[in-house]
DNA sequence: CCATTTTTCTATAGGCCTATAGATGAAATC
DNA sequence: GATTTCATCTATAGGCCTATAGAAAAATGG
């Protein structure tokens, strides 16, 4: 099923020269637009990366799983990518990315600490509806990456945890929050809860919007007590 | 680094020779028989292989790798397992056995709705002190268990799933807790922030107890309102 | 329609990985 | 001490996987 014709005739062994490195998918916005149209599959290609890695895991994907999603052979990739870890790497940013700078602009707007943080809650589980596969590879897959891309793509992880985390300290300041909290534990505890719906959406039949409300109501309010005890935030 | 020439040291090692009951780590209850006491170092096998499951994922690990963290070759592992899909088997069942036994005797004991929550809660995140990496391994590589022991493994899962909600159900009856959450999807978001602490235990100073606690009051209390409003539990 | 440029293909080297076979030595048991 | 059982070793078959080289096909633009 995988292989298709039989290997066995050897050739003489030819050494590499050549160093030429098909310009990737990364950075596609080319300026000056005197370039051809180069590299129009890449959306494409890097969408089907997304969705072997978060079905089989990095290291369970092979490129020849790829390969089939997009009916092109498995060396074709390599015109896309130089290498499976670059497209992991590809993968992973799109899945942080947006979700930092929504948070981002959350954080520095408008709005009481209870409505930002409920802001927060439910831009950072809406990317799940429409790029679950990209989420999934950063939250689960970027421990894989080289140091290098590592790094760079926790970096985001860690601005994502710090702009909850303010919000928390500034409810606490101006006493919309309870103030015998941890803010880091809870910063953890809500990315927790809210990351987790990247693994069971789908699964369940609750759309995106119904489990931000629940979640935010929780995470605001609490379980014990009466219903509608306290204003609703939105 | 990998291979080394000198065999590992033998050294004479006290051998117990009084535990009858160390039977492999697999099916461990052996009824009448008066076999003798093989495969002792199964739970140090298995060990080894959660923590290299642990750290580079299933795929990821190689049996070379178990095989370095214990000294020995990498075909010497087959006289302990019969494949390394099993070995994950292992290790995913004692990374979720313990903490559904917890659960469950939580759950049918006695205690008002926020108290057994709290509880369940609490004894979720307990197992990950000392069997961090069983839980880590169950919790984010089941999925490429084979189809059989991954619905086995799956359904002690779910059973959890049931211990949670049911307890949430519960409260809502008797009027502990709000009736206006879904009982489901706060379920999920609970387990979601229970299990994340997996990810990040070790690198954050809080104790398990800590973290329990900050989850528990959350969880009930939410962070809206003052500090100590409500009777807190325990 | 020809020349370029872009995209995909065939073929395969070279490496690593799981799992099996059978040998070897050490321990336990008789 | 002889025999049996246990644990580990060496060696390797047999597959699969990434990545490279270079040819072929398809698209583009004059």
């Amino acid at each position: 099923m995988k292989s298709r014709s039989s290997s066995p005739v050897r050739a003489s062994a030819i050494r590499n020269s050549r160093r030429e490195l098909a310009k990737n998918a990364v950075a596609s916005d080319e300026p000056s637009s005197r370039k051809r149209n180069t590299h129009r599959r890449s959306p494409e290609i890097i969408d089907a990366a997304a969705r072997v890695f978060a079905e089989r895991g990095y290291h369970g994907a092979t490129t020849q799983d790829i390969a089939d999603v997009l009916n092109i052979r498995q060396a074709s990739l390599y015109y896309y990518f130089p290498s499976k870890e670059v497209a992991l790497e590809i993968v992973c940013t799109r899945g942080v990315e947006d979700f930092f700078k929504a948070a981002q602009a959350i954080a520095t707007g408008p709005g009481t600490p209870p409505e930002k943080l409920a802001g927060l809650i439910r831009s950072h589980i809406s990317p799940i509806l429409d790029r679950g596969d990209f989420v999934k590879v950063f939250l689960t897959q970027r421990q894989f990456l080289p140091n290098e891309s590592r790094r760079r793509v926790g970096k985001w992880s860690r601005q994502i945890e710090k702009i909850f985390e303010a919000v928390i300290r500034e409810g606490m300041k101006t006493g919309d929050f309870r103030t015998d909290q941890d803010p880091r534990l809870t910063t953890l505890a809500l990315l927790g809860m809210a990351n987790a719906v990247a693994s069971w959406y789908g699964n369940e039949k609750a759309s995106i919007e119904r489990i931000g409300g629940e979640f935010v109501s929780l995470t605001l309010h609490g379980l014990s007590g009466k219903a509608g005890r306290g204003a609703r935030v939105r």
